[in-house]
RNA sequence: UGGGGCGUCGUCAAGCGGUAAGACACCAGGUUUUGGUCCUGGCAUUCGGGGGUUCGAAUCCUCCCGCCCCAGCCA
């Protein structure tokens, strides 16, 4: 991690630890965990968790532990454990040998639910779900005690034993914390720890039927691990209580917990029951979709993992719920990728060029910078010809003011070759522009005029004889309102699903040096964005993912003026 | 109508009783062989609202208003 990096802004859980460190408390000791569930694909979100707990870690000297919280054999899966640990790998952050799971802990937490249940402070229910429910109260109405809490010790322990042996069906029976079932706060009304259920597990296999239920396996693997500050999200702000009783009442090393808002972004859906809802649906091609949020879908559109860790450090940690523009992503990175990427030309849209006034059969090799941001990245030959490829959005025939590149009777420059001049629009039958006919200036080869004549605008172009045809996938944010849950009555944020987040072009054209492009090779096409080659990539056949726009002043003048015309 | 939180610029977010940081976005200019980058300047007389305490309040007290979360044998 770079210097610039780690002056991440200070938050009120810095300021929390800070004190903490102060007052020497856990002997001055910071130690952190990232505690996914190996039930899903790692999204932006998990993000902001990944880089505070590491971030936190690494700033104040301590350690974070990678734990998966796997205490449900129903939903979760050693493919999403994978995946987790490619995508937190792929961030950039390393917890060593610190691997844990919830699992790991199964026989502790058995042994220390017999120790509640010796003191009285957890009991065998033999309700069943539906009538937990009823007892349980609501909002408002107090709940009701339980006819089997008062079942003694011994029982407990004999029926508890009998629950993990395997005697009673799924279901049938949980085991239940003693607290207060008048408690405003309904995760205190005597919350279940067990419950019987009769699952294959990844890791421990049939080796239980009863599992722990999140409050509990959590706090405990907390403790385990000696975490000092457990950091979680705001919907966990009333389980707090809870967490506190498990370890107050166990006797065992007492981790903080500590909420944070979650991250929201604009025209994005982070949650994921939305974004599995996305690929059964089929409205993307995957989890690993460059329109997902999911780490894998913003790494195969060319993410970069430094610019996610600056957002990261840039959104900041409150507690205020909020939705941050997805402006301040993509400005992050374009930041990064303007540094440090090549920049090449390529002509997504092509409408042939002809210099008449080149001669026919030569090509030359003009000199290109390859990164004007990085003068070490040096400079590439590229080959120019008579008949040439421009983007066709480079050309209009009968142009507005504002408008400054190639028309009639103009004169452009094409970058790094020379100044060339519209005189002649061939059309087809159609009326469709084909191709276009210039002439050329050769006084300015290699993109100055010497008599020091200026022109308003430069051009990408492409060597038709040398380009290399690829599909470029043009991706647009996948939903058309800012907050995709906004929706008109009947509906879902499916509904704001935008048509036209996907766009394949299949017939653009680049320059020869992309050829050879490896997937996960990331570019600047000059004027038109960052680009990263696709895993779909064939030899000689290369695919690219756009992955940001350039800033476009240009097309914000042309919205502009739409604008003005339509409220006309 | 129970419990737990949160309200500072369009969006995030500092601020912790001494007179509103910063970033993104936006706007205006300059440089430019990318309408990119870069540079310069502008952008909250006011902190959800009302009272109060104080020489002094976004910060303390108080009442009100708005928004979010909780009734899984999910996490």
């Amino acid at each position: 991690m770079s210097d610039s990096e780690s002056k991440a802004p200070t938050n009120f859980i810095k300021q929390i630890i800070e004190e903490d460190l102060r007052s020497g408390k856990n002997d001055s000791r910071v130690h952190t965990r990232f505690p996914p569930e190996p039930n899903g694909y790692l999204h932006i979100g998990h993000a902001k968790s990944i880089c505070l707990n590491f971030g936190i870690a690494s700033e104040f000297g301590g350690l974070c532990n990678l734990r998966f919280d796997d205490t449900n054999p129903g939903k979760e899966e050693q493919e999403y454990v994978d995946s987790i640990k490619t995508d937190v790998r792929w961030l950039g952050f390393d917890w060593s040998e610190r691997e844990y799971y919830a699992s790991d802990y199964f026989q502790q937490l058995y042994d220390y639910a017999l120790q509640l249940i010796r003191g009285g402070k957890a009991y065998v229910c033999d309700l069943s779900a539906d009538e937990i429910r009823e007892y349980r109260g609501t909002l408002t109405e107090t709940g009701r005690e339980s006819p089997c809490r008062s079942r003694s010790a011994e029982e407990n322990l004999d029926l508890f034993q009998r629950m993990r042996d395997g005697e009673f069906e799924d279901g049938s029976r949980t085991l239940r914390a003693k607290i207060d079932m008048a408690s405003g706060n309904i995760n205190m009304r005597d919350p279940v720890i067990y419950r019987i259920q009769r699952a294959y597990h990844h890791r421990t296999g049939d080796a239980w039927c009863i599992y722990p239920m999140y409050d509990y396996a959590h706090c405990v693997s907390d403790s385990l691990e000696r975490i000092t500050h457990s950091l979680c999200t705001l919907e966990f702000e009333d389980h707090r209580p809870l967490y506190d009783w498990f370890l107050e009442q166990l006797g065992i090393f007492h981790s903080r917990q500590i909420e944070f808002a979650r991250l929201n972004l604009s025209y994005t859906v982070v949650s994921k029951r939305k974004l599995l809802k996305l690929v059964k649906g089929g409205h993307v091609r995957g989890w690993d979709d460059p329109r997902m949020p999911t780490l894998s879908g913003i790494r195969r559109r060319g993410y970069p993992p430094e610019a996610i860790r600056d957002f990261c450090n840039r959104i900041g940690v409150a507690k205020a719920g909020s939705t941050v523009d997805i402006s301040l992503l993509e400005f992050c990175v374009r930041d990064y990728l303007n540094k440090c990427v090549r920049r090449v030309m390529a002509v997504l849209r092509p409408l042939k060029v002809v210099i008449t006034n080149y001669p026919e059969g030569r090509e030359e090799k003009l000199d290109a910078v390859n990164n004007p941001e990085d003068p070490g990245a040096g400079t590439r030959k590229v080959p120019f010809s008579r008949v040439i490829y421009i983007e066709r959005d480079d050309f209009m025939e009968d142009p507005p003011k504002k408008y400054f590149r190639l028309a009639p009777g103009r004169e452009v420059r094409l970058r790094y070759a020379y100044f060339i001049t519209c005189t002649n629009v061939v059309k087809d039958r159609e009326g469709e522009i084909s191709e276009l006919h210039c002439t050329y200036d050769p006084a300015t080869r290699g993109g100055d005029a010497p008599d020091g004549r200026k022109v308003k605008a430069t051009l990408h172009w492409v060597s038709a004889g040398h380009a290399v045809d690829a599909e470029v996938r043009l991706y647009e944010s996948l939903f058309t309102q800012e907050d995709p849950e906004d929706v008109a009555d009947e509906g879902d944020f499916l509904s704001n699903l935008n048509p036209g987040s996907l766009q394949v072009l299949l017939s653009c054209k680049a320059e020869p040096c992309l050829r050879e492009a490896d997937a996960g090779d990331r570019f600047q096409f000059e004027r038109l964005g960052y680009f990263c080659v696709d895993p779909d990539s064939r030899d000689g056949a290369p695919v690219f993912n756009r992955t940001v726009t350039l800033k476009d002043t240009w097309a914000k003048v042309q919205k502009w003026e739409h604008q003005k015309e339509r409220s006309r």
